[in-house]
RNA sequence: GGGCCAUUAGCUCAGCUGGUAGAGCAGCGGACUCUUAAUCCGUUGGUCCAAGGUUCGAAUCCUUGAUGGCCCA
């Protein structure tokens, strides 16, 4: 970068030039004295896959017969000349096919272009007769072939490809062109968010979508970005949830309702957290948190069946298994399984459990009661060693500002967490719909923003006027999708199912 | 926020206790009509992340910074 200021926007004088892109602009030079240098008038009438699939085990003789004529298109990947010949490998979006070039077998002029002007990376387009090489690779016998977009940049290296994880997350579309893995992970997360629609869609669920710029960020106690509307000259700010949204619809009547969408939270990066990540949230009138359990439960498994077809999971050298029920218990109780030392009367109280904190090396703030002192506690001590599909139940009510108090106990709400490989991917609670208590619950969260804290919640006086209307007895649950296709996909980092993850400007 | 590691050709990587930068692939020139990391001969290519410092001399040692990775909070 020169001297000048940093800037997150690169100007083309940033763009680096060198040898290999001059010679590959000369020869595009060439290309556009002969005419259209950038045609789209080639049109494919098949790709790679599905001549794999429908004549990848047929043998020569029946090809030969046969006699398959077929336009495919692609990027060139490979290249082997041999004199007048030429082997070479074009890439589409289902996989690869070997093109067979001869020189004599193509119009005159083109196999010279193609040795001369043509480099790996280009898009080329082919016609001709199928047949299979002696050692028996399906491939096309080329009868033309055209150059269809020049390649101003080389390929990364064809046997190492690109490994370097800076140049994939910044490069994606190198990382796409280059790595078979990565187009899976990819293919993969379209392919969960599928199910998980055809999942809900099959029981009644209404896909919906809500505010991504709201007046008063909800639903979550996180950091929101902040913007601005000019002709409402007005703050706005980008949601961190739905969720106020999503019930105000279960008001208005739609019982089932869901969203799969972004959400932004304006904190720390980390291999767990992108400030935009998507999140499915779903709410069904009529049910409790143990309902969701249930269909978490289910879901999750058939979702494991129908990706990896198979309800044991492996990650990062770890295996869960999702085929048994998964294990339930209340926060209390795992803080006294994962701490053998505690008793329970050292959870009991806010002396006590501020003891225990302390001891932990958890920085205490004065604010804090006995349900948040034993939530630090819990993420301190269980949260990473949930390593089974776990849930947590009996979340304190005073972590739990949009929850409904247990009956038995008020001071946790009908809420639980789901956790798998020390990761938390889903949270569901049955909804509180008590409008006022929904209103002391915001008085208390707005004086903790007063306080300091500037996650706590704000007041969103229309969605208690919502409330006051009736909202029917629902419970509401949201998955992390991002964190999700981590797990099935078995990558380490989020920005490994990100197509496009937030990096720093270079 | 703290610690550790990395950054060298378009890509993948070497480069030892400081002596003036190398390989493979890609590219370029040549040979080759069944190759598939094609092969064979020849060959071009460098802001060694950046800025300071130490030194006769720095890719190498020191400091600061940038970006990324991993671990911790």
């Amino acid at each position: 970068m020169a001297g000048d200021e940093r800037t997150a926007v690169q100007t083309e004088a940033q763009v680096d030039e060198n040898k290999l892109i001059a010679q590959r602009r000369d020869k595009l030079a060439r290309l556009r004295e002969q005419g259209v240098a950038f045609p789209n008038d080639f049109r494919r009438n098949v790709v790679a896959g599905e001549l794999l699939a429908e004549y990848g085990e047929q043998p020569a003789e029946q090809l030969d017969a046969v006699g398959v004529r077929v336009r495919v298109a692609g990027r060139l990947m490979t290249r082997r000349v041999m004199g007048k010949a030429s082997f070479a490998h074009v890439q589409d979006m289902s996989g690869r096919i070997q093109l067979y070039l001869q020189r004599d077998g193509l119009p005159e002029g083109t196999y010279e272009q193609f040795k001369r002007d043509w480099d790996l990376g280009d898009i080329v387009g082919a016609e001709g007769r199928l047949f299979k090489t002696k050692t028996g690779e399906l491939s096309v016998l080329c009868d033309d072939v055209r150059l269809l977009t020049k390649a101003l940049r080389p390929l990364p290296e064809k046997f190492h490809g690109l490994t370097d994880q800076e140049s994939r997350y910044r490069q994606r579309y190198l990382d796409l062109i280059m790595n078979e893995a990565s187009r899976r992970t990819f293919r993969t997360r379209t392919r969960i968010v599928q199910f998980l629609r055809q999942y809900l869609d099959g029981r009644g669920f209404l896909e919906v979508e809500t505010p991504m710029m709201q007046v008063i960020p909800g639903g979550a106690t996180a950091r929101p970005f902040v913007t601005h509307h000019n002709a409402l000259d007005m703050q706005l700010f980008l949601r961190i949830a739905p969720e106020l949204y999503l019930k105000r619809l279960v008001v208005g009547g739609f019982e089932k309702v869901y969203e799969i969408n972004r959400n932004f939270r304006n904190e720390g990066l980390s291999t767990r957290h992108n400030p935009e990540f998507t999140m499915l949230e779903f709410y069904e009138a009529y049910a409790d948190y143990r309902d969701l359990m249930d269909l978490t439960e289910d879901m999750l498994r058939r979702l494991a069946v129908e990706i990896l077809g198979t309800t044991t999971l492996s990650y990062q050298g770890e295996t869960y298994d999702f085929g048994k029920p998964f294990a339930r218990l209340t926060v209390k109780e795992s803080i006294l399984r994962f701490n053998p030392s505690l008793a329970s009367a050292d959870l009991d109280d806010l002396a006590a459990a501020r003891r225990v904190a302390g001891s932990l090396g958890i920085a205490l703030k004065p604010s804090w009661g006995l349900g948040k002192v034993l939530i630090e506690i819990f993420e301190k001590t269980v949260e990473g060693r949930l390593a089974d599909p776990t849930f947590i139940t009996a979340y304190p009510t005073e972590v739990s500002p949009l929850a409904r108090r247990n009956d038995a106990d008020p001071f946790v709400t009908d809420r639980f967490e789901f956790f798998v490989g020390g990761r938390e991917i889903a949270n569901g609670f049955s909804e509180l719909n008590d409008a006022e208590d929904q209103a002391d619950r915001f008085r208390r969260q707005v004086q903790e923003k007063d306080a300091g804290d500037d996650e706590a919640m704000h007041f969103d006086a229309d969605y208690v006027r919502a409330l006051e209307h009736g909202m029917p007895p629902t419970a509401g649950e949201g998955i992390g999708i991002d964190r999700l296709v981590m797990l099935l996909t078995d990558s380490p980092s989020i920005r490994d199912v990100l197509l496009f993850p937030h990096m720093r400007p270079e």
